[in-house]
DNA sequence: TCTTGACCTGGAGCGCACTCCAGCTGGTAG
DNA sequence: CTACCAGCTGGAGTGCGCTCCAGGTCAAGA
């Protein structure tokens, strides 16, 4: 497989993967007669792997340390459970804070759609806003002032 | 309020304060005598909602334009509904993106600890390598193939 | 009065993650 | 033989989202 095939079945670019594995999160590929990259099927479930932890949040200097691991071999394997461990909790974390967010978004969509309507403003929402001096003190007293029409 | 403490009690700093206001993602302060901005409590509400749309995907230019319906008032809630609407289901997609990904976690983060144990690989994994043309079908195929030393 | 510290502006710089391009080579189809 | 296309390299450019800095103003406390 050369590097129009990989590019096609990764939905990666070409550019992309050349790219990915000049700053080394693709091992080097063997070359053809001509110098040309021929990629072996496998690589596809790295190149799967990959695209998992960048679109679950996690950053480059990352994927480059867990790829350099991986090519050390089973000797690192603890420390590559180590950090999926720790990108377990921060994709749980993302998850909670999506969560979260999908709840304040139903609720403004459902003032919008009330005001649209040309209704009045609930004044339990329209009583709470930030007259005092306090911080908020959690997430859930900031979500109930969110449910304004900002 | 001066730009420190809305600093303090946003979590932004005091640059990132100003970009805002600068590229329109805040409204323009109020200066003080002295050209300093004094900003209102009620500035907390926006900010906070800004950085729930920011950490929970939605990119500067969408922001933006949602920033500027919200300066145009009522007459643009529809639009603004919909903007929000359109998050939801991106939100939605993202949190099912982020729970696949923690089983994909948890089973190579197993794996791992068997492997650690020095057990031997279950041989359904093993033999259910990538040597097929075919292209993966779905998620659940992917993430079975994913279950690799990787 | 003097000094400190918070704030101001405009603009440069940075890290991430590509993306594009010029100019070249190698294999193949007509 | 020639045209073409896929691929090669090195390097420049892009868009996002800040972050930092120089050089200045202003107000309040010792």
């Amino acid at each position: 497989m050369r590097i129009g095939d990989l590019s096609e079945k990764s939905g990666l670019s070409a550019d992309t993967l050349r790219y990915y594995e000049k700053i080394g999160l693709l091992p080097h590929a063997l070359r053809d007669a001509g110098g040309r990259r021929v990629y072996d099927q496998t690589i596809l479930r790295w190149i799967d792997f990959l695209g998992r932890l960048k679109s679950t949040g996690m950053g480059i200097k990352d994927r480059l340390k867990y790829a350099d691991l991986r090519g050390k071999g089973a000797a690192s394997m603890p420390e590559r459970r180590k950090m999926l461990e720790a990108h377990r909790v921060k994709v749980a974390a993302d998850i909670a804070r999506l969560t979260g967010m999908l709840d304040v978004l139903d609720d403004k969509i459902d003032l919008y759609r009330r005001m649209e309507a040309g209704e009045t403003v609930d004044p339990a929402f329209e009583s709470c806003a930030w007259t005092g001096h306090h911080a908020p003190r959690s997430r859930k007293d900031l979500s109930h002032d969110d449910i304004a029409a900002d």
